[in-house]
RNA sequence: GUGGGUGUAGCUCAGGUGGUUAGAGCACCAGAUUGUGGCUCUGGGGGCCGUGGGUUCGAGUCCCAUCAUCCACCCCA
């Protein structure tokens, strides 16, 4: 197909139909942000290249083959946001939001951009909805935005989720058994795979992650990283544990769990849909204390998460979670005879005028297409403007459920129509 | 970046071993006597057979390349 009628490699339409899904998922994503007390943020979707350098770390995947990174004409190098972690950052900073009244709790919801073959649930312009909570390492707080998560996605009818829970400790903790691991893999480093000789270097942690059967042999019995936390971190662990059980939130502890992203510390969580393939993983999220500082603002704990949309979208299709979408149309306006299209649309306007949804004919259809036509487009009730009933100031009303049909003033016609349609909801 | 599957009508798909004008169902449009939807029947519009090369007298069909798409790896949401 010609690249003139194909969206990108990646992207996608979002077609009446589709759309009412989405719609529904951000007006849930809001209802459950009001509850928390999270208020939302709109920042760009491209910002200096620098800022996902800093931010997102310059090894991770992300960074190193996933930006769109372009120069502007005013040869700035800037980027279209891969996450919005570190933007939302940058705009706390820029803003001084921190000087208001903490914690700060925010959310967002919008398009990220990464340069990543597709497959499902997979795309290059992908939505995330997040929170981003700033000025607190209390450990509830952690509880709490797993917490929100696990409740929206709830509030939208998805079951069967996993909430995985572990701490990547924090810079100190986390340097030293790094360090021990990659001593303890040493000599067994050639017995690993391919992509685990990589990660060996790289992010060491992950070979622990791997799904091949020769390295889960050679991981096996090493010890893991949430025995090896230092004290503060190891007790702020257990402390968002309790919360959580506190609060009844069903958890697993995954001491395999890494995320990809630099700047978490501590707290580091993903929500699975086992309804999903490959690309299972509906939500990330963690504690980045050291991000905000790291960007040149003030030394400030946060924490967040992102959840993908397109999976979650996904995944309600999975749980058979959406409603038909309601038509577009109360009413229809036929024209029967000699009347004219202009009679028409002025009555459509008086009835739209009173709230109700009308329409018409705009293809000089026949009286019968004009039924068929408002029969497809889902119309409960057509009016039907007769030559000789217009001429005593009178219309027909045919009720398209029941099959049955009146005669009603063309002065009383709105109220008529709009007490019908009331009775049928 | 790597591997595998698939590209024929708007959609879902047929089109043994290459052989005239490429089919079906659904969808769309019109009609079945004057101004009445759904069901049924009849008819109609629609296809550079993804694209470009090659083999051949002849390619939707065989070969190569390319693009797209799907799935998986990687990574992540």
């Amino acid at each position: 197909m010609a690249v003139l009628t194909k969206a990108p490699r990646g992207t996608r339409d979002l077609l009446p139909g589709e759309i009412e899904k989405w719609q529904l998922v951000e007006k849930k994503a809001a209802e459950a942000c009001r509850l928390f007390g999270y208020g939302e943020i709109r920042t760009p979707v491209f910002e200096h290249t620098e800022l996902f350098l800093r931010g997102v770390g310059e090894t991770t995947d992300i960074v190193s083959k996933e930006m769109y990174t372009f120069r502007d004409r005013g040869d700035r190098s800037l980027t279209l946001r891969p996450e919005n972690t570190a933007a939302v950052a940058r705009a706390v900073a820029e803003h001084r939001l921190y000087a208001g009244v903490q914690p700060l709790k925010l959310y967002y919801v919008g398009p990220m951009f990464r340069y990543d073959r597709p497959q499902a649930g997979r795309y290059r312009q992908f939505h995330q909805f997040g929170v981003e909570v700033f000025g607190t390492g209390e450990p509830t707080m952690d509880a709490e935005v797993m917490a929100l998560a696990m409740f929206f996605f709830r509030s939208l009818g998805i079951a069967g989720l996993e909430l995985r829970v572990n701490s990547v400790g924090c810079p100190a903790c986390r340097g030293e058994y790094r360090q021990a691991l990659q001593e303890r893999l040493k000599e067994k480093a050639n017995r690993l795979c391919a992509d685990c000789t990589e990660r060996y270097e790289k992010n060491p942690l992950r070979i622990l992650d791997c799904k091949k059967e020769k390295c889960r042999e050679v991981t096996e019995g090493l010890p893991v990283l949430t025995d090896s936390l230092c004290g503060e971190c190891g007790d702020h662990f257990k402390l968002v544990l309790a919360a959580l059980a506190e609060v009844g939130e069903a958890f697993a502890v995954d001491p395999r769990l890494v995320r990809g992203l630099d700047y978490y510390t501590k707290t580091a969580f993903e929500i699975i849909s086992p309804a999903l393939g490959a690309q299972s993983s509906i939500c990330g999220g963690g504690r980045y204390d050291n991000l905000m500082e790291e960007l040149g603002g003030p030394a400030m704990p946060g924490i967040g998460f992102a959840a993908g949309l397109e999976r979650t979208v996904l995944a309600m299709e999975a749980a058979g979670a959406f409603a038909e979408p309601p038509g577009l149309m109360d009413v229809f306006v036929a024209t029967a005879g000699a009347v004219g299209q202009e009679k028409a649309l002025g009555i459509v306007m008086n009835l739209r005028s009173a709230g109700i949804a009308a329409d018409k004919d705009y293809m000089e259809r026949s009286l019968k297409a004009q039924l068929k036509y408002a029969d497809k487009k889902g119309a409960r009730l057509i009016v039907i403007l007769g030559e000789e009933e217009l001429q005593v100031g009178a219309v027909t009303v045919r009720d398209m459920g029941a099959g049955r049909q009146e005669t009603v003033r063309l002065a009383d016609l709105a109220g008529y129509l709009a007490v019908l349609l009331k009775e049928e909801r």
